[in-house]
DNA sequence: TCGTATAATTAGGATACCCTTATATTAACT
DNA sequence: AGTTAATATAAGGGTATCCTAATTATACGA
């Protein structure tokens, strides 16, 4: 394809395909296969259409698919994801901290930027702020070389009442869920203990510095803790 | 077409339409038709294609196409082409002061993040940036509303022997021009005078900042010069 | 082992851009 | 007025990505 040089440059980094490889990493965490239903799911895209790109991806060497099982990054294909993680998380940094956007809008501008940095860029970003560990919600920012620092969290779903923990981070694929914690003032290093669950695995009162707070499971599955004491999970 | 919503957002701003805008806006400068020759041209695609496109932008209500004589684009269309303005050059102070990365990557790179920002973070960006009132190139940075200040300039193509003046800006549509002129530290402030200008209206020989300097006719009719003296254009 | 729910694929379409080649049209100069 | 050069349009293609509906293949629990 004989193309212009300008309109070629429109879609050198193939959004799409970068959309992918992070949605795709953002929910492995645990380096388990991928269904793709999930990714469809996720992108909210058809099953075809996910399916189809899945096999694309496989193509170009960034995935490989297990039929019926799902999907696992290659060492490429992760190393492209952790890229977009690593410019998604620095331009949350610069946005939250030197523009003082809410959460909300750091992270959605956080979506597009991420696909429009090069490495220069980003890694100018990266000295500007001061070559910081973690994005505003607490997540680590992948380094250019090297391996992702993995931390021992649990979400707070899973603490019983009357345990006790630091937030380490706010899973933030979603974008939601972001602007209500934002809105409650849940931040990395908010002190969170359990006072009551509702029945059925129900809502939590919990106390978030000091604060009275009710947060319902599915959000709590988001709120990545540190456990203090030594509390073990229930 | 029904779409899935983060995909759909990839294409939210039509970057493509975006380039012909500002292509568009910055061949016209002293609102005369365009032709789509020219624009084709700019953007480096046929013109079968420049033309179809520029249908489907006439048809968006951005531009009034008059056949065999060229294009004007609409007040919604003006305002656009603005935004983007405004937005490639408030990054570009970014890219530059406070990243400090080099003209020509600070053209390119602002090239893309003028696709993705909306204005909320363009207006934050702005005030991060001290509401500056032009680029690094000295090209003015549109005003959120109300109109674009016009200055008078004259191309230093056009000054002959012996006249003197200072350079205002830069006309960057093209970023080959600025790495050149960045490496000879040509920059908006600096002092010219025209020393010989080669037969054949060859190249300057100028005193830039006191600096011996050659520059040839294309790339001085780049260069917008505020004339110093009582001297008239020659 | 069988049946069902889940996953994958096939088939047929749509859109937005882009391309080349060939054919009109018009402007503009002689 | 007539010819030419510039401009526009028509015709036929290509790619990437998405869709729905229908079909096929598999895993896994009963």
């Amino acid at each position: 394809m004989i193309q212009g040089k300008l309109m070629k440059e429109l879609h050198k980094f193939d959004e799409s395909e970068e959309m992918y490889l992070k949605t795709i990493a953002e929910i492995s965490r645990h380096g388990n296969l991928v269904p793709v239903t999930n990714i469809a799911e996720r992108l909210s895209i058809s099953t075809v259409s996910a399916s189809e790109m899945v096999h694309r991806l496989q193509d170009r060497g960034l995935l490989e698919h297990t039929p019926y099982k799902g999907v696992r990054l290659t060492d490429d294909g992760m190393n492209r994801a952790e890229g977009i993680l690593r410019r998604h998380r620095l331009w949350e940094c610069f946005l939250t901290e030197h523009l003082g956007l809410p959460w909300k809008q750091v992270h959605d501008f956080a979506c597009q930027l991420e696909h429009v940095s090069e490495d220069t860029l980003t890694d100018a970003l990266d000295e500007h702020l001061g070559f910081p560990s973690f994005c505003p919600h607490g997540n680590p920012i992948p380094p250019t070389q090297g391996v992702l620092e993995v931390r021992e969290t649990t979400p707070l779903s899973d603490l019983g009442v009357g345990q006790e923990g630091v937030v380490l981070c706010i899973r933030e694929e979603d974008g939601e869920i972001l602007d209500y914690l934002d809105a409650r003032a849940v931040r990395p290093g908010s002190r969170v203990r359990i006072e009551e669950i509702a029945p059925y695995d129900g809502p939590r009162s919990v106390l978030m510095d000091g604060e009275q707070q009710v947060l319902g499971r599915e959000v709590a599955e988001h709120i990545l803790i540190e456990l203090v004491h030594g509390n073990e999970t229930e």
